[in-house]
DNA sequence: TGTAGAACTCTACAGGCGTTGAATTCCTTG
DNA sequence: CAAGGAATTCAACGCCTGTAGAGTTCTACA
């Protein structure tokens, strides 16, 4: 970043304005979702005119682009239960899920995209795109089943409902659980979602 | 425009604006969630004036929580649950809870809340405060276990994750799946976190 | 030192928002 | 027909929004 800038005007390439930007946009967006949040109160958790946000980054939505570019690829979730082997599949998924929220900085993107997404189409498209192509691909290719895709999404519905109680809602005992409770409670569904007998099951109704 | 008058013109006492105003509201906090919709939206929608929306509701908050009094109670997914017996718990509460976004009014409803939910406090706490009441407490009661409240929010979790991928999101090929196939797939899930074991799940790490 | 250009601010526009209170239409009732 | 009250509309206020463009400050380099 600083070096790309090389030489030029006020302190070139290192102004911390547009850090300090992006970190308060990030945190509005996490806080209150894309509509709620304003360029005026990003500028001012920034301390920065509300002007000098849109001549950085031109609108609100590639400021929300930009402030929700994921540090760490999802991909590996996934990736990290095919090297644990079959059987830990589950386990090591939800561990890795769980543990890529606890950084702070990653909680408050994916905060922000799953507040985001229930309102807005481009941050559900962000959402839908990110796992079709870093999550549920990978899933789907690696299990070489039909009904993989089926399989995919039904993770991601328990992760998606196990972000939302545990992160936005707070719902209690789940928002305080440990990660390891979770991860014995959660990683048999996990498990059996994409390894075991989906029809199986008891018939109800 | 007004259909629903008719031939008697203007009641006074009862009038056709009124459940207008009340539908346009639902499906637009449905559609686009408490902050994006808008009173002279729904206005429009109702083929209404703005200002008799107000006149009716008070306040735009007035009105989203008259928009979203549910019509069915949702303590009934558990209790036909139990009633079913303790091996079809749950595939009956996931067959249960399916059905009971089916119909259109009251998925509109449904989704409204879930939408709203996640950016505004008041939907968030409706949520919680039915959700706690009528499903939690009954569930955690019936069930007696010590850690009955952590097997709710795990359900709950599972729900609301399904509910997002499948009704707001649309993420194929779960957005499609027979209710049936939901039910063999999902139904064990719910047994477990209600009935099973939850220590005993393989380790990860 | 002069100047170019980046960093940053000021001011303003145009539009949408929730909300208000007075004015108007319309039906019912006497 | 006249009065009363409910149903409904009109017009406007004040606020906040995203955005645009001109103007100002500042630093790096010739």
């Amino acid at each position: 970043m600083s070096a790309a800038q090389g030489k030029t005007g006020r302190r070139p390439g290192e102004s911390g304005a547009r850090e300090a930007i992006l970190a308060a946009a990030t945190a509005a967006f996490a806080e209150a979702g894309y509509d709620r949040a304003t360029i005026r109160g990003i500028a001012t958790a920034a301390g920065v005119d509300p002007a000098l946000v849109l001549h950085y980054f031109g609108s609100k939505k590639d400021l929300f682009e930009a402030a929700l570019e994921l540090p760490v690829s999802p991909r590996q979730i996934f990736e990290r239960g095919v090297v644990a082997g079959p059987d830990q599949l589950g386990a090591v998924i939800v561990r890795t899920f769980l543990e890529a929220w606890e950084p702070p900085e990653t909680r408050v993107r994916l905060m922000a995209m799953l507040r985001s997404a229930m309102t807005n189409d481009t941050a559900m498209a962000m959402i839908r795109d990110l796992l079709v192509r870093e999550v549920f691909g990978p899933i789907t290719q690696t299990l070489g089943v039909p009904d993989a895709p089926l399989r995919a999404t039904l993770v991601g519905s328990q992760f998606v409902g196990l972000a939302i109680i545990r992160y936005i809602g707070r719902l209690e005992p789940l928002a305080s659980a440990s990660i390891d409770d979770l991860v014995s409670a959660i990683g048999p569904t996990v498990q059996r979602y994409l390894t075991g007998e989906l029809g199986g099951g008891t018939q109800g109704g």
